[in-house]
DNA sequence: TAATATTGAAACGCAACGTAGCGTTTTATA
DNA sequence: TATAAAACGCTACGTTGCGTTTCAATATTA
C-alpha cells in the first residue's frame, strides 16, 4: 500500500488535520465497502469500479490512494488484522500453542480473513512490493507472539533450548494453510488439537507425551 | 480439465486413434508454448492469447479444450508432475523423510513448479473444479506416498502407532508451502534439514533424538 | 475572500476475455 | 474414390475492467 497510516489520520501520535479527517472518512468508507463486497463475491469478482460504484467514491479517488486491487484487498485485510488481539498468556505452553493455533484456525474458517488470504495468497507470492508490505505486518507480527511463547516456555523449562522461533511458526501455521490453500481437508478445532498434539513432542523439553 | 487424459491419446491403454494422436499432437505444442511462457513472463503475465500467437493454434482451438487459463495451467502442472518419480526405498524412516521433504523443497524452488503453484494457488483454493482435479491428483499422490512411508516406518518399529498419513502429510508440507507463499524465507536444502530434524521426534517411537 | 487539498465526473485507449460462425485440413469409413 | 466425421484455423464481435487523464466542484485552511 501507499500510505499505510493514511486511514488513522496521519503518523500515530499527531493531530489530524481537518484534510486529514476528509482523506480518513472516505477511506473508511472505501474499506468497508470493499469488505462486503467480498463477503458477498468474493475475491476473484472484485474489481475498483464496483468499489466505485457502490461506495460512492470516485474510481480516480480510490486510484489515487491503492494502485491495484491487491493493494486495497490487502489494506481491508491488515484493517480487520488490526481487530485481532494479543493472546494471552497460560499456564502451561501446550495450553498456549494450542489457543495461538486455534485462534488462527478460527480466524481462516470462520471469518472474511479466510477467504481474502485465499484470493490474495498469490499475489503475495508474485507481487514483491505486496509481499513486502505482508511479511513485516503480518508474518513480523506472528513470529512475534512465537517468539515471546518460545522463550517463556524454555524459560519455564517446558521446552527444549536452542528452538528456533521461525521454524516453530512454520510447523505451526504451515499445515493450516497448507489445508486452507491446497489441501482441503477440515479446518476445525479437532485439526488444531491434534495438531498441537502431534507437535507438543517436538518441542519439548522432556518428550513424555 | 476438461479431459485429463487427452494428451496420451485416450484412456490409459487404448491403442490411439489418428484423431486422437492429432489432438495429442497440438495439445502438446500448447502445453509445451505454455510452460516456456511460463518460464519467462511468470504466471501472472500468461494469456490464452499470447499463447495460441506463440504456439501456432488458434485461441478457438484452445478454448475447445481449457476453460480457462487457470485451467491450462493447471494442465503444465500436472503435465510436468508426471516426470517427478516415485521415491525409492531406503534404511531408514528418517532418511526417507528427508528425501521426500528435500525434493518437494528442491521442485518448489528450483523449476518451474515453484512459480506455477505460486500463480495457481489462489484459484486452486477459490475455483471448486479445479480443487476438485488438484486434490485428486496431487494431493492424493502425496498422501499415498505418505501414507506408504508411515506403514513402513511402523512396521519397522521407527514410527509410534496410530500416526495419521494426513497429519503427517500436512506437517511436512505445510511448512515449505508457507514458506513458498507467504513468508519468503529461503527454501533450500538446510532448511528440509532443520524441518525433519525438528519433525521427527513427533513421529518417532522412540524419542531418543 | 483567496489559496490549498481533496474529491467527483466523464471520457479515453488498451488488453484480454470468451463466443460465434464458417471454411479448411486431416482422418476414418463405406 | 466419395463422403462423413473430427479437429483445427481464422476473423470478427461485444464485453469487461484496467489504469490514466482532464477539468470542474467541494471542503478546509489561512
Amino acid at each position: 500500500m501507499q500510505k499505510a497510516d493514511a486511514a488513522d489520520g496521519g503518523p500515530a501520535g499527531a493531530t489530524a488535520s481537518g484534510h486529514q479527517k476528509r482523506r480518513a472518512r472516505t477511506e473508511r468508507v472505501v474499506l468497508d465497502t470493499t469488505r462486503e463486497l467480498l463477503a458477498g463475491s468474493g475475491f476473484a469478482s472484485l474489481t475498483i469500479e464496483r468499489v466505485a460504484e457502490r461506495s460512492g467514491v470516485a474510481k480516480s479517488t480510490i486510484y489515487r490512494r491503492y494502485r491495484s486491487r491487491n493493494d486495497l484487498a490487502l489494506a481491508v485485510l491488515l484493517d480487520m488484522l488490526g481487530d485481532v488481539s494479543t493472546l494471552p498468556y497460560a499456564k502451561d505452553t501446550q495450553t498456549e500453542l494450542t489457543r495461538l493455533v486455534n485462534r488462527t484456525v478460527d480466524l481462516m474458517s470462520n471469518s472474511l480473513l479466510g477467504r481474502i488470504m485465499q484470493g490474495l495468497v498469490s499475489e503475495v507470492a508474485a507481487d514483491v512490493e505486496l509481499a513486502r508490505t505482508y511479511r513485516e505486518t503480518v508474518v513480523a507480527k506472528r513470529v512475534r507472539e512465537v517468539t515471546a511463547l518460545v522463550e517463556r516456555g524454555t524459560a519455564r523449562g517446558e521446552l527444549r533450548e536452542g528452538l528456533d522461533p521461525e521454524l516453530v511458526t512454520d510447523l505451526l501455521l504451515g499445515p493450516i494453510y497448507y489445508r486452507l490453500f491446497l489441501s482441503g481437508e477440515p479446518l476445525d478445532e479437532a485439526f488444531g488439537q491434534s495438531l498441537v498434539a502431534a507437535l507438543y513432542p517436538a518441542f519439548a523439553k522432556d518428550p513424555q507425551g
